[in-house]
DNA sequence: AAATTTGGATACAATTCATAACTATTATGA
DNA sequence: TCATAATAGTTATGAATTGTATCCAAATTT
């Protein structure tokens, strides 16, 4: 355990981002072309790739404008559906986002204690729970809902409104072929 | 240890896809206006929701196809890197991965294992790994390259050839600008 | 030469997701 | 009706992926 004097902790805040390269004398290796700019452009031509990196960017910055609201990306699609599904099942919640039922128990064990929402016994099935918003449920999500929308909205601001539209009908079709579906256009 | 006669295991096997869901009279529970078909219409209409879903679909589909050679979505990327990029430092393939050094780690470790890079000391840096992929590496890759090239274009299948590269631009676009990115058209 | 920075590694925690199997309850069928 | 099967929710558990903090060794800076 590091006596007095000083202390060599590991910060390394001087390169964060990727710009941020020595553009010095640098091509001294053993025998690299390039050394200091590796580049992805082989796989660049891959949709899989280029959404990858998209998502993981997108899914940070999302967590990143709910956490104020309490939520992270999937609480606040589990919300969502049961905001316009008043009274579903578990089950039901699940197949709506596309989640398995054991990963959904903590999820909405987690929006129950946050009183955001109810789990009701339903009454023509003793198994079953109804779940509902609470009043608190539907004013958080409103206002995660504004935040989730702004974001989505800024980020693809560079996209023309109709490549906006392009982008979204693309990501179904994919999400769409690869479960199977066989219809073409 | 269960004896003999029957056994209560939980096999489900009935119901996988989503589309198996019961027709028959449903609409029976406590206030249910849609029972049996939740809907998530409600976030169809942000880029991140269909991004999210589509991506997991990939993923799983993507890893599929690597797995007879052994590779997965980020072992493949990986390698793909080092085929292009000769001798790169591993700090380097974490910036073209746009994934942290310390997760980079047994990633190599991996490669290496399977034969398919070396980690050669850098000549003129003893802290510091050239990676190189071997004979067998650069064979596997090729193999893998085809079968994920196969499986990008078939999961775009439904979409017209514009709609590709829209798609590919919109998704870099998103990501520059998550990254700070503040360039307008 | 002391201090700092960098390449790589280790340890560890948080998310997210999937599978197996258990309970209580409901539905079915001989 | 009773035995069996199926369903709603749960628990336990493991794998994969990612992030943070920290350490060692070597290089660089001052």
């Amino acid at each position: 355990m590091e006596r007095s004097g000083y202390r060599r902790v590991d910060v390394r805040p001087l390169i964060n981002g990727k710009g941020a390269r020595m553009a010095k004398s640098e091509s001294t290796a053993t025998a690299q072309p390039d050394v200091g700019s590796a580049t992805d452009v082989a796989l660049r031509e891959f949709v899989g790739y280029n959404m990858k990196r998209a998502f993981h960017m997108i899914q940070g910055d999302v967590n990143a404008a709910l956490a104020p609201h309490g939520l992270r990306m999937l609480t606040f699609s589990a919300l969502a559906v049961i905001v316009s599904n008043r009274g579903l099942r578990q089950t039901h919640l699940a197949d709506a986002l596309a989640i398995e039922r054991p990963n959904l128990v903590l999820l909405v064990d987690e929006l129950e204690r946050a009183d955001l929402i109810t789990r009701d016994r339903a009454s023509d099935d003793r198994r079953a729970y109804a779940l509902n918003p609470t009043d608190h449920g539907i004013e958080v999500y409103k206002k995660a809902f504004r935040a989730v929308q702004v974001h989505d909205v800024q980020m693809t601001r560079n996209l023309r409104p109709m490549d906006r539209a392009t982008l979204i009908r693309a990501l179904r079709s994919i999400e769409t072929v690869l479960q199977g579906g066989a219809k073409n256009d």
